[in-house]
DNA sequence: CGCTTTTGACCCGCGC
DNA sequence: GCGCGGGTCAAAAGCG
């Protein structure tokens, strides 16, 4: 039932290895490199870009997460990807019945919380819930095309393991595209991220969480989450957004199938999980425990030096 | 001024 | 049918 991987490394290429941000890259590359970037070898530069996509935008599990951990895709690059002398997974258990389209994932946050799984979320409610002291924040993702939705709030049993449910399905790329369009004129994330910082130093939105005071007394201790950015830069965002996808869709015909979408950072997990179920299986989980990863040089991404994650229920759209 | 967050009210499903 | 709990709505407040 548990999948545990123990002694991960401290950024996604060394956790992955080599060979898989090499499939990665060559699978993406079509949708994410320009022309000329097309050799079937991989430059430095190529690799620059695969680790900063990964380790630098998105902090959270990605599709090849999940899609490693869970073994959908199988195969034996797969199986060598975990062959780590350092790591240990176990994969979930079959055996499931009901099956929805929502799951779960406790994130072991530390700091200030802050965490940032790639896309925008704009918060529509906050709900105390009966037998835990912490209340359970809902938000919406801010892209008028989508109607994701995510649940987070604190464990009970650990104040630092923020637990996300996600709904829903995203219709659209995640932002951590915007640092593979164009680098020269396009705001790359970690751009829109210190803009989101040099924004919030007199609000201080990350500070919310555990240093800003609290406006009513009836409000509970602590946001549980904070991931939303003003509209302003959700516009840009979503221009941004739409430059790429225009771009996707003249150079490879791209007409939006998903199907062709499954090994970029598309998507969060949840729409892959939702596409690919690996089992009839109801209650799956893992976790993937390191305790050094090394944050970013921009210090504004939101890093889980720890987290687990629980993927309690995949759904069965297929 | 326009947008987001907050938060009380409302709605709805479920169990008794 | 009623009460409870969770999810959503929407008005008010905050913020840049």
């Amino acid at each position: 039932m548990t999948a545990e991987l123990e002694g991960r490394d401290s950024n996604w290429h060394q956790f992955f290895g080599e060979e898989y941000l090499k499939e990665l890259l060559e699978k993406s590359q079509p949708k994410f490199f320009p022309s000329h970037f097309a050799d079937s070898n991989i430059n430095s530069h190529q690799e620059s870009m695969v680790n900063k996509l990964i380790s630098t935008v998105y902090s959270g599990p990605t599709i090849g997460d999940i899609e490693s951990a869970l073994s959908l895709s199988g195969g034996i690059k797969e199986n060598e990807r975990w062959n780590n002398p350092r790591s240990i997974i176990s994969l979930p258990e079959k055996g499931l019945g009901k099956i929805e389209n929502k799951y779960t994932i406790k994130i072991k946050a530390s700091g200030n919380g802050l965490t940032d799984d790639g896309y925008k979320w704009r918060k529509y409610g906050q709900k105390a819930i009966k037998n835990s002291p912490n209340p359970r924040s809902y938000y919406r993702c801010t892209n008028p095309r989508c109607n994701a939705k995510k649940q987070v709030e604190r464990s009970i049993d650990d104040p630092d393991t923020l637990i996300v449910t996600y709904e829903g399905l995203h219709l659209h790329y995640t932002y951590s595209h915007f640092l593979l369009s164009k680098p020269n004129d396009s705001p790359t994330p970690a751009m829109m991220n210190q803009s989101k910082k040099h924004k919030t130093n007199s609000g201080s939105p990350e500070l919310r969480t555990s240093e800003r005071p609290r406006q009513s007394p009836t409000t509970m201790p602590y946001d549980p989450f904070e991931g939303i950015t003003s509209n302003q830069e959700i516009d840009t965002a979503n221009q941004a957004q739409a430059q790429i996808e225009a771009q996707v869709q003249a150079q490879n015909g791209f007409v939006g199938d998903e199907e062709h979408n499954t090994h970029g950072l598309l998507e969060d997990v949840v729409p892959f999980l939702v596409r690919r179920p690996s089992s009839p299986t109801n209650s799956s989980s893992y976790e993937i425990y390191s305790p050094e990863i090394s944050s970013p040089s921009d210090s504004t991404l939101s890093w889980v030096p720890h987290y687990t994650t629980d993927l309690s229920v995949l759904s069965n759209l297929m």
